[in-house]
RNA sequence: UCCACCGUGGCCUAAUGGCAAGGCUCCCGGCUGUUAACCGGGCGGAUAGAGGUUCGACUCCUCUCGGUGGAGCCA
């Protein structure tokens, strides 16, 4: 009487070796040599070779495994043992079909272009570099909430509906609430500082919506950002827990993801470098830079792609660029009391060109200068007295950033594009699967 | 919003003023260790759409649609 096969995950097959067992997944690709195919089967954790002999199997079986078209979901049953090679493979003795394809699958193991691949984006999903590329995401993610987690920050959400806009209205998705208009968040920014003075230490963790008609590698108009807030922190407390937070996160994917790593051929030793201190350098100090690179920007102005390229090719690990002029920044942020041109912010730059993975700073805290600032920057004042109240009622010091998670995970997996780094990316002119 | 480039079988490319070519997928056949397997054969498109120049347009011009990259702006 022959008992059950048990089924066992591709990713433990090394626990295995010389069982029978039970793999439940699809078809990736098949080869066939007269005698023997060798089908490749992924299950969601893995791949491995599940090799068909002809003299082993049913004539049937032979001939029916030789004919399964590629993402067909099967159930194969056979005994692992050591790939000639390395690793491990499975001796078929049994083989189902579950669901064959009803069409040709429509991305086969060759060359695509990005249009077409973006169109198929639901089934592009089931190749091994978007599979590393979803793992390594999921592994960031989890590393963001145990960072935060483990040094005693409460989760708090953000709304996904807001009234008006943090920094300005031009860039927002409007939508229907009710007889009333509503806008996607662009940040949680605010509602954190709420938070941060009810608990502390507080971060959040969401989509964030932008409606810039922005075409680049470095653009979604849906992201997510993770925010952290912090009471009593200043400036340099802020730079620190952003140091702390992006080692954290690298050193974590290094330890758990170093085979996704390797599917996407990522120069490990890039990211091993990623170790704290991070070189901090003044606005001014960057401006020095981009004249001695032939990039000359006059104070004042903001720094494009091109130049945050040039500052970040001067470091082999991140770079943290603050005060820059008051007059560029958000209207909450900090104005620097020893030079009030500046303000108390921060922005990370991630090395290799990824641009921008952090900005943040120390928040305005005093009432009167934060109403003048509201002012300057023309915003419904009527919009903000809640945020007001946060400066009436025991005003502290405070600091936070937000680090967005698309830039970080590219950065990471040393990609071209952030479209890749999220499920289902959302862009200018692709809304769709 | 602006700038540049691209659009050729299901997919990736070639042909740049003269008979639209090749590879992959797919189908048929072969091969007992393949690794985007390989070998042989077959099916499949009148070149995104409209108009124009020309004896002749995939190729040059105009417009439209779609895509890609970048600028601005940002994470």
């Amino acid at each position: 009487m022959e008992t059950p096969t048990q089924q066992v995950y591709i990713e433990d097959l090394g626990k295995h070796d010389g069982q029978r067992v039970l793999l439940r997944g699809w078809l990736y690709n098949l080869r066939s040599s007269g005698k023997l195919h060798f089908l490749e089967v992924r299950d969601g954790t893995g791949i491995v070779q599940a090799v068909v002999f002809a003299k082993e199997v049913a004539p049937e079986l032979f001939a029916a495994a030789g004919k399964l078209s590629q993402e067909t979901s099967i159930e194969v049953e056979g005994t692992v043992r050591k790939h000639p090679k390395e690793g491990y493979e499975v001796g078929v003795s049994a083989l189902r079909v579950v669901a064959a394809p009803t069409a040709e699958y429509p991305i086969s193991p060759k060359e695509h272009g990005v249009a077409f691949l973006m169109d198929h984006r639901h089934l592009w999903l089931r190749s091994k570099r978007q599979h590393a590329i979803l793992r390594i995401r999921a592994e960031i993610v989890r590393a963001v909430r145990d960072f935060f987690d483990g040094r005693g920050f409460t989760l708090v959400d953000a709304p996904i509906f807001t009234p008006s806009a943090c920094e300005g209205t031009s860039n927002l998705f409007e939508v229907g609430y009710f007889e009333d208009k509503a806008y996607l968040t662009q940040s949680g920014q605010l509602y954190m500082e709420a938070a941060a003075m009810a608990l502390g230490k507080v971060y959040c963790f969401g989509p964030t919506f932008r409606a810039e008609k922005s075409k680049t590698r470095r653009h979604l108009t849906e992201f997510w950002m993770v925010e952290p807030e912090v009471a009593y922190m200043d400036l340099a407390g802020d730079m620190q827990l952003a140091e702390d937070f992006i080692c954290f996160i690298v050193q974590r994917v290094l330890e758990r993801r170093r085979p996704e790593l390797a599917v996407l051929e990522r120069d490990v030793s890039k990211l091993e470098n990623i170790k704290a201190p991070f070189p901090r350098i003044t606005y001014e100090e960057a401006l020095e830079i981009l004249k001695a690179g032939g990039k000359e920007v006059p104070f004042g102005e903001d720094f494009g792609g091109d130049e945050e390229t040039v500052i970040s090719e001067k470091f082999d690990r991140p770079v943290l660029i603050h005060r820059y002029p008051r007059a560029i920044k958000a209207f909450y942020m900090k104005t620097d009391p020893t030079d009030a041109r500046l303000a108390l912010n921060v922005d990370v730059i991630a090395p290799e060109g990824y641009g921008e993975i952090i900005g943040g700073g120390q928040r305005e805290d005093d009432l009167a200068v934060l109403e003048e600032q509201i002012k300057k920057h023309e915003l419904p004042r009527e919009a903000f007295e809640w945020f007001l109240d946060l400066r009436r009622y025991g005003s502290v010091p405070h600091a936070g950033f937000g680090l967005g998670i698309e830039r970080t995970v590219s950065w990471l997996c040393g990609l071209h594009h952030v479209r890749e780094t999220i499920p289902f990316p959302r862009m200018l002119e692709r809304l769709t699967p």
